[in-house]
DNA sequence: GCATGATCATGC
DNA sequence: GCATGATCATGC
């Protein structure tokens, strides 16, 4: 029996020409295939029945459960999976179920039989679930070939071996998603008796599980196919902080008409984003959501200095909610979190009536700083405490940082710990010391 | 010229 | 509709 029908209009050998198949899948429906089956396929809402139809009737391939992957040529595991709209944002419904776990056989098949080789590699096409739709109704949102990158393989490796050391204790029964990381074994089917499992090493019956991946880890999936990736084509020798440097050389001294012209970019008014936007382009991106920024927790920061190096503006943070703010402790706050991560300072230096690109650098926070940061946030604390919302660190008592206003205007106002409303604030860095460590951080160089 | 208050523009 | 990054405006 051939693994896949004959008339599937991709080459199952080839991983590249099964991306660019399913790539091509975005925007539509199930729909559009099934129209012909209507009759011996009803489109009915069933738990795995979208990934059925469409391993079946789009990718051809008939249903199984064998030990191989769907396309066993290349190694590659069809997954589908629903994406909902939770606010306004477009998030995983649910998680992965993977292979199911052989409490018999996972210690003698091991890592690489049992998990790996079916899992490792996966085509996952995100379909949009709309509660009121049918399936052949939801629109395919994206697919991505996902192979794991090397820091999350150890994560996922040591929950298989947390999963694997249970059922050699003889604790398969006790088994829970929430010893694992990445890499959960999820229940499948009913808690019935009926349906418990044997395993090797105790008399006891274990509920049937499946390997998964975590509602969460999906999340991260789904996010990566919305970014970009710097490295990815990046030469492998370099650094990825030498890798981003490099991408601004060109610009470092031009005029920002000049880079705008080099980009082929116009601006028809003049937004505030304007710099932050050039700042994207230099680095070559389209999204603002490049990969190995959000996964080092890399924060890009664009600095207008003045001609005599200040910058122009101090530094705004998003701004923080009274009522969270008093209750947190230092370590765990909005503000230290968004200190303690390295920054990527895009810097431009006015020069006559505009500005010129003077160069890009990564910044962290001295420790000596992050300590005098603390110092102004429980000061601020404090006075939240106490109702003296008027009474927040200035910028004239801290060479770091101060406390001011950051809503859409003076009306902006937010509910504070006391039940007052008050003006929506956020944590700055000063100019001047933004200046500062610009200055000292220059001269190591980029 | 600087500190502080206020607001704009974008995108989710 | 609002958070966020960024910048503008004003008064001392």
């Amino acid at each position: 029996m051939p693994t896949v029908r004959e008339d599937v209009q991709y080459d199952p050998s080839n991983a590249e020409d099964i991306l660019r198949f399913a790539k091509e899948l975005k925007g539509k429906t199930l729909g559009e295939w099934i129209i012909d089956h209507e009759n011996d396929r009803p489109p009915v809402n069933r738990k795995g029945r979208f990934g059925q139809i469409l391993e079946d009737v789009v990718f051809g391939i008939p249903n199984n459960s064998k030990k191989a992957p769907d396309l066993e040529d290349v190694g590659i595991e069809i997954k589908s999976t629903p994406i909902k709209i939770e606010g306004k944002k477009k998030v995983p419904k649910e998680r992965i179920v993977l292979s199911m776990i052989n409490y018999m056989t996972l210690l003698e098949e091991g890592w690489d039989m049992s998990f790996f080789k079916k899992n490792g590699k996966l085509l996952i096409i995100f379909y949009l679930y709309e509660k009121r739709k049918r399936i052949s109704e939801y629109k395919i949102l994206d697919a991505i070939l996902w192979e794991y990158p090397e820091e999350d393989l150890r994560i996922i490796r040591d929950d298989w071996n947390v999963i694997a050391r249970m059922v050699k204790e003889g604790r398969a029964h006790e088994i829970s998603e929430r010893h694992t990381m990445y890499l959960a074994a999820c229940r499948k089917g009913i808690s019935n008796d009926k349906d418990s499992q044997r395993q090797p090493y105790s008399d006891e019956k274990a509920l049937r599980r499946a390997f998964s991946l975590k509602q969460s880890y999906v999340g991260q999936i789904w996010k990566s196919a919305d970014s970009e990736s710097i490295v990815r084509c990046a030469n492998m020798n370099k650094t990825f902080e030498e890798e981003v440097l490099d991408r601004f050389t060109p610009y470092v001294g031009r005029s920002t008409d000049e880079i705008e012209a080099m980009l082929g970019i116009t601006f028809e008014k003049n937004p505030k984003s304007r710099y932050a936007i050039l700042a994207n382009k230099m680095l070559g991106v389209k999204t603002k959501n490049i990969a190995e920024f959000e996964k080092a927790d890399v924060y890009m920061k664009t600095i207008r200095l003045k001609a005599d190096g200040v910058p122009k503006e101090s530094m705004s943070f998003p701004s923080f909610d009274y009522t969270e703010i008093v209750r947190q402790k230092w370590e765990d706050s909005d503000f230290y979190n968004q200190l303690n991560r390295r920054f990527l300072f895009v810097i431009y230096r006015a020069d006559g009536d505009g500005l010129r690109f003077e160069n890009a650098m990564f910044w962290s926070m001295p420790q000596e700083d992050l300590q005098e940061a603390e110092r102004v946030w429980k000061k601020a604390v404090q006075s939240f405490k106490e109702s003296r919302f008027t009474e927040r660190p200035k910028m004239t008592e801290s060479k770091v940082s101060h406390v001011r206003p950051h809503g859409q205007s003076g009306k902006d106002r937010v509910m504070a710990n006391d039940g007052s409303m008050q003006k929506k604030m956020c944590f700055w860095l000063n100019a001047k010391y933004l200046a500062e460590q610009i200055k000292t951080c220059g001269q190591r160089k980029i």
